[in-house]
DNA sequence: TATGTCGTCGATACACTGTATCGATCGATG
DNA sequence: CATCGATCGATACAGTGTATCGACGACATA
C-alpha cells in the first residue's frame, strides 16, 4: 500500500504527502449483536453465500479481522444467526388443554419466521443449536403441551415435540427448496411438470414412471401451505393415536 | 501424472533442459461417472468441504478445467452426487397389502444409505432433485403403496409418501448433526448434558428451562434408532388415522 | 507425405474466501 | 510524562470456483 521504505534508497514518498496516520477515527463500536444483525441483513438480501466476514465487516465500517474479537469462527457467526432467528419466533404458549393447537401454532410460527429468512432453512438442523433463544423456544414448546390431557410423563411430551420438530425441519427445507426452484426458473408453481421443462415430461413419457406420471397428471395439486398443514395434521393424528395407550 | 514442469523460476532456461512438451500422454479418459465416484470418495473420506473441483480432478490425474467438459458447475457435481446416492438406495417394493411395511422399509433403506454418506444429509432437500435415480426411487415409493387397501386414489398415495419423506429428511438431518456433534466432542451420546459441557448444565441451573431440565434429567433416553422408529411409527399412525375417512 | 483446420486441454489469471501473523498505534496506568 | 498492554487491521497465505486463450494433437485434405 503506502509507504514502502526500501533499503537506503531515497524515500519514495515525502512525509507530507504520505497518508496521515489515520488518527484511529473512534473505531466504530461493534457488538456481537450488531455483527449478527448485519450478517442477517446481508443474508436476507443476497442469500447465505453473500455472507462473508469481509462483507459483514465492511457493512460495519470495520476490517475483517476486527470481527475475530467477537467471534472465533465463521461457523460461530452462523450459529448466532440461527439463534437470532429463533429469537424472532413467537414462543408457543399453552392454550388450555388444546395440545393440538399448541403444536400447530408452534409449527406455524416457526415456519412463518423461517420463510422470512430463507437462508435459515440451509442452516436448520445443520448442527445442534443450543443458543439461548433456541433453548427458550424448545422450553416453551415442551411447556406448551406439558400437562395437557394425556401428556403426564415427560417422555410423552418430548416424543411429541421432537416428532413435530423433525417434521417441521424437513417441511421447511423442502418448501424453501421448491420456492427457490420456482424463483430460479421464474415459473408458476401449479404446473410442476411445465416448470421443470421438457426434461421431466420426457422422462415421464418413457413410461418408466407410471405412478409418478399419474401423480403429476391426475393428482389435485393443492398449494404448499395446504400440503404443509395436511402433513402436520397427519403427524398430530399420529401423536393422538399413540396417546391412546 | 508425468512431467511436472517444476519451478516456473528463471523461465529462459535452455531448450534442452526445458521439460519436454509433455507428449500428451493419452489424457486419462474421463467420464461423468468416474468424476462423480471420485467426488463421492473424497466426500466420504474427508467430508463435503473436501470436495473441490481441483481435488476431484487431481484424483483423476486431470487438470481442474477438464471437468468442465462434463459439468458446467460445481452445483451440478453435487446434484450428480446426490443422485448417485439415490441410486444406491434399495428400491422400496410392494409387500402384499402391508403398506406400513413398505413405507417403513422405504424409510429404513433411505436412512441407512444416507448414513453411509453423511455428507448426503447436507445436500438432502437442498434443491429439488430430479435425477433419474431420484425419480426412480420416488416412483418405486409411490408404487409400493399404490393400490394397497385404502390407497385407491393417487392423492392418498402421494400424501402418504410425501409425509414420510418429509419426516425422513428432517430425521436424517438431525441425526447426522447429532452424530457429528458427538464425534467432534468425542463423548458418548447417552448423557447429552455432559457432552455439551458445563454450558448446558449452567443454563439449566438458571431455572429458566424447567421442562427442558426435566427432559434432560428424568426422561428415559432411548437411542437414536429407536427414536427414529418411534417418530416414524407416529407418522404411520397418522397416515392410518387419515385413511379412515 | 505435407499442410491446414479444428477441437480440446489445461496453464494462467482473477476475484474471492477464511484466517494467522504481527507491527503499529492507541488508551490506560505508573 | 513515560511506559505498558491491549487491540486494530494491513498483509499474507493457502485455498476456492471459474473465464480466457495460447498451444497442441489428431484428423482431413492436397
Amino acid at each position: 500500500m503506502a509507504a514502502r521504505r526500501e533499503a537506503g534508497e531515497g524515500e519514495p514518498t515525502l512525509v507530507w504527502e504520505r497518508p496521515e496516520p489515520p488518527t484511529r477515527p473512534v473505531p466504530t463500536p461493534l457488538s456481537r449483536d450488531g455483527i449478527v444483525r448485519a450478517a442477517i441483513a446481508l443474508a436476507d438480501a443476497d442469500g447465505l453465500e453473500a455472507v462473508s466476514l469481509r462483507k459483514v465487516a465492511a457493512a460495519l465500517d470495520a476490517g475483517p479481522m476486527r470481527l475475530y474479537g467477537y467471534l472465533s469462527n465463521k461457523d460461530e457467526l452462523l450459529d448466532l444467526m440461527v439463534d437470532a432467528v429463533y429469537g424472532e419466533m413467537p414462543r408457543p404458549a399453552r392454550t388450555g388443554d388444546d395440545w393440538r393447537g399448541a403444536l400447530r401454532s408452534l409449527a406455524h410460527g416457526m415456519r412463518r419466521t423461517a420463510l422470512r429468512h430463507d437462508w435459515f432453512a440451509d442452516l436448520l438442523g445443520g448442527r445442534p443449536r443450543l443458543g439461548p433463544n433456541a433453548l427458550a423456544h424448545l422450553e416453551a414448546s415442551l411447556a406448551a403441551v406439558d400437562g395437557a390431557p394425556g401428556f403426564d410423563h415427560i417422555d410423552t411430551v418430548a416424543h411429541a415435540v421432537e416428532t413435530v420438530r423433525v417434521y417441521l425441519f424437513g417441511a421447511i427445507r423442502t418448501h424453501v427448496a421448491e420456492l427457490r426452484a420456482e424463483r430460479d426458473t421464474g415459473l408458476d408453481e401449479r404446473q410442476w411438470q411445465v416448470a421443470s421443462g421438457p426434461y421431466l415430461t420426457r422422462m415421464l413419457a418413457t413410461g418408466r414412471y407410471p405412478t409418478l406420471a399419474r401423480w403429476v397428471h391426475d393428482a389435485t395439486h393443492i398449494d404448499a401451505d395446504a400440503t404443509f398443514d395436511a402433513g402436520l395434521a397427519c403427524v398430530l393424528d399420529g401423536i393422538a393415536a399413540r396417546l391412546r395407550r
